[in-house]
DNA sequence: GTATTTATCATACAAAGTCGGAAAACTCCT
DNA sequence: AGGAGTTTTCCGACTTTGTATGATAAATAC
């Protein structure tokens, strides 16, 4: 592509997800909260690829996570939106809604 | 890449963009709707391609323009979104408030 | 015909997203 | 302690999508 500076669908899926699950938003937490909301399939890779990325970005950051009372496997890392991120997902709802004004009607009729 | 099959951010634009110019919806018309709704800069080079991917995907069908009264230039493409192409908006478009519903307040906030 | 205008096409390149295997870090059990 | 099983992250090769810009085409105007 060649894009700099706008977020992505797949990014911004991810953004909202992590929002939605706050404290649990790790990598494979947030595929399956994808796919469930989504209805399609979602590789691990994308995820991990894609939110390496927005952490570059500084959209995100991330933690690795300390705790894991009664779970075998990998610790979690952890993953916040920054306020930038927060700024990059208003300006992409804003964009989006000014495309879809007024469009609703004409699309559940065609 | 490699998605197979949904409909990527961009090519969303332009299919809403489309939608909203009808009979007017040809490619640098096209760009233009565009940069003046999400304020920021659109080049020709991706209209042109992304526009010629869709045909290929059956999102839209083009044909081009017979009359042109009184103005230069080459004969516009004009394209039409297809029955596929509506669906494949209204999908997204699902997937998309699915994902952003509840958190609206969230953003505001944050 | 030549210049001007409006538009599309070509194409090389950069970035985003996909896939699946493999390694890492942990728990549980014996 | 050692091995098995789990959960999760990381790696790297690949495909698709999006960008940038120069070239070309077709029409009008003079």
């Amino acid at each position: 592509m060649g894009r700099q500076g706008y977020v992505g669908e797949f990014e911004q899926m991810l953004l909202l997800a992590a929002l939605r699950l706050g404290g649990e938003a790790y990598g494979v937490r947030l595929m399956e909260e994808l796919e469930g909301r989504i209805g399609r399939r979602v590789s691990r890779g994308s995820v991990y690829v894609t939110l390496d990325r927005m952490e570059t970005k500084g959209w995100i950051a991330s933690e690795i996570s300390q705790s894991s009372p009664h779970r075998g496997g990998r610790p979690r890392r952890i993953v916040r939106v920054t306020a930038e991120g927060m700024a990059e997902l208003r300006k992409s709802r804003l964009a989006l809604m000014t495309l879809w004004d007024g469009l609703e009607e004409a699309l559940d009729a065609g």
